[in-house]
DNA sequence: GCCGTTTTCGGCCCGACTGTTTTCAGTCG
């Protein structure tokens, strides 16, 4: 519901820039970011307290309040379809092509009558663009490539997937003669689930060669464009990358800038101008003065706030709490001891549980829970009691082997039923150390159903952690239907933790699920979910879920030693 | 349309690069 109000206001706010009119659309715009950003459903908002519950969300007065009640009644806003009415196109396929704005695409639905994606594709290729008054043959190119990769990718890609292959290229940008400083910016830096593109600050003596090296790297597809400063390519992945030079005199500024979020931004350089600044990515100034531009801490100090953690920027409060000094220690890259869900190759991993743990002690963890699927989760080869039994006795012999320095806990991921009874027994559960329990079946139920089903899991007195609550697929599959409010009261209740999943398509919980669970004071663990031993890695991916939740050090269980993370349980 | 430790009215974030045509609008980040 929320995505589909927020996509109407965005719209909305397109077609009123269409218009010629001012303001207005920001308005809109700021309030369909809201409502994304949003955790709660906007329809509980209203049913909670009406048009007053709306407006208390920030950005929305009485007039967006109104559409948005307009909407919940009826399923339209009057006002959307008469601008629809102008302009009948579908504004959202056609801008998400590279290089096409609401501009072009109305352009090119008065002089052609484009109005879908494939439409588009059409003209273009038939070179009737090319003949327009105002467009050439590089906008018809531009516009075939920009098509050509919306199809391949959907626009955006799986950070923790991609990591490795950003890494490879900030590594070969670092060898690069003259470079001083090589850094990714944008939502990489602030560690978001999901990327659209790699934006690279570099601090050179010499940018024409770091300019020619970027766009002939091996990894480069395409050029879009090369300047002095600011460099703009497709790599052959799909993704766009942008390289800018720096001076290294601005480079707090520049990092500042670009890393955003652009709300957050928007923001702070509303603060700027209040206290009659100017920022920008070379720094902030008064008058022409520049007095602040070296540091991120120094830009931020000046304006009034504590430095603040890239993976919190996107203002949701993060600005007032620096404002105070309240802003939260947040947990740290180094700060996980031991990792909570693991598969084996007793069911569906690749790996056997010797290889993994001496993988783990290489990683700097000092323990491991063996988290393997149990016997309804067939196709995963999942234990039964018996199988369980067994598995304890393997680790008992292989701690033995590894000696006093690294611990192979006992432990099972239990499949949650439909009825929210576990596939394995009380007695057996209650010999292993840990127990995580989990959805893996009957996924479309209804929301209260569901939290029922999870809800009793949660009494059940062995079972410690939820995994993958929500259990949502980035890019595959939705989230079930759940009352994450009621969930997180109830793990309070019975003193059960919550799982950050920190596999990259799965990171569930997700960041504002989690941080409504700091709120009201909860538990959790970060785990891998591996699958294999080259999994181990995605930790910190499961770090950075938690520190964009607000989460320290103290609320993770598995930032203690194996010993007082055991008591801390159930 | 929204918002307010200088405002309930008068403001609303900033700059690089491209393609196109001759001084700038559009797009993007």
């Amino acid at each position: 519901m929320n995505d589909k109000i927020a996509s109407i206001l965005k719209e909305m706010a397109v077609l009123m820039d269409l218009k010629g009119i001012d303001f207005k659309p920001r308005a809109f715009e700021r309030v369909a970011y809201a409502i994304e950003e949003l955790s709660e459903d906007i329809k509980g908002v209203y049913k909670r307290g009406g048009l007053k519950a709306l407006e208390e969300i920030p950005g929305i007065g009485k007039g967006i309040a109104e559409r948005i009640e307009e909407f919940l009644k009826t399923g339209k806003i009057k006002e959307h379809r008469e601008l629809k009415k102008d302009f009948p196109i579908n504004i959202d396929e056609l801008t998400s092509v590279e290089g096409v704005g609401p501009k072009t695409a109305f352009e090119l639905y008065k002089k052609l009558g484009i109005k879908t994606l494939k439409q588009l594709e059409k003209a273009a290729k038939t070179g009737k663009i090319s003949e327009l008054e105002g467009f050439g043959p590089k906008t018809e190119e531009k516009i075939l490539r920009g098509i050509e990769f919306l199809k391949k990718s959907g626009g955006r890609y799986i950070l923790g997937f991609t990591m490795p292959y950003i890494e490879e290229i900030l590594g070969q940008l670092k060898k690069v003669p003259g470079v001083k400083k090589v850094e990714a910016a944008g939502s990489i830096r602030r560690m978001q689930e999901t990327v659209g593109d790699l934006d690279i600050l570099v601090v050179t003596d010499k940018p024409s060669k770091m300019m020619d090296f970027f766009v002939s790297m091996d990894e480069v597809a395409s050029v879009h464009s090369k300047g002095r400063t600011k460099s703009f390519v497709k790599l052959k992945i799909g993704m766009d990358a942008d390289l800018l030079v720096i001076d290294k005199d601005s480079f707090g500024a520049a990092s500042q800038y670009f890393t955003g979020d652009k709300y957050h931004n928007i923001k702070l350089r509303e603060v700027a101008m209040s206290k009659g600044y100017k920022l920008n990515e070379y720094g902030l100034f008064k008058g022409k003065k520049n007095i602040a531009s070296k540091t991120e801490e120094e830009i931020y100090k000046k304006l009034g706030f504590d430095w603040i953690p890239p993976e919190i920027r996107n203002n949701t409060g993060e600005l007032d709490a620096a404002k105070k000094g309240e802003l939260p220690n947040l947990i740290d890259y180094g700060d996980l001891k031991g990792d909570l869900q693991i598969q084996t190759d007793w069911t569906d991993g690749v790996n056997s549980i010797e290889e993994i743990a001496k993988e783990a002690k290489k990683e700097g963890l000092e323990y491991i829970l063996i988290t393997d699927h149990t016997k309804s989760l067939a196709i995963a080869g999942g234990l039964d009691e018996k199988g369980i039994e067994k598995q304890i006795k393997e680790i008992d012999k292989i701690n033995e082997k590894l000696g006093s320095r690294f611990k192979v806990l006992k432990g099972a991921e239990v499949n949650i039923m439909k009825d929210g009874s576990l596939d394995i027994d009380d007695k057996t559960l209650a010999k292993l150390d840990c127990v995580g329990a989990a959805v893996h079946s009957n996924f479309n139920m209804s929301e209260k159903d569901m939290t029922e089903r999870i809800k009793r899991a949660m009494d059940n007195p062995h079972v410690d952690i939820i995994f993958h609550p929500t259990g949502r697929v980035i890019q595959k599959r939705e989230a079930y239907e759940l009352d994450i409010d009621e969930i997180i009261k109830h793990a309070k209740k019975t003193k059960t933790i919550l799982e950050i999943n920190a596999y990259p398509d799965r990171s569930d919980l997700k960041d504002d699920h989690i941080r409504k669970g700091i709120d009201a004071g909860i538990k959790f663990s970060i785990s891998t979910d591996a699958h294999s031993a080259s999994h181990l890695q995605y930790l910190k991916m499961g770090i950075a879920q938690a520190r964009r939740g607000w989460v320290e050090k103290k609320d993770v269980i598995n930032t203690r030693t194996w010993q007082e993370m055991l008591k801390l349980l159930k």
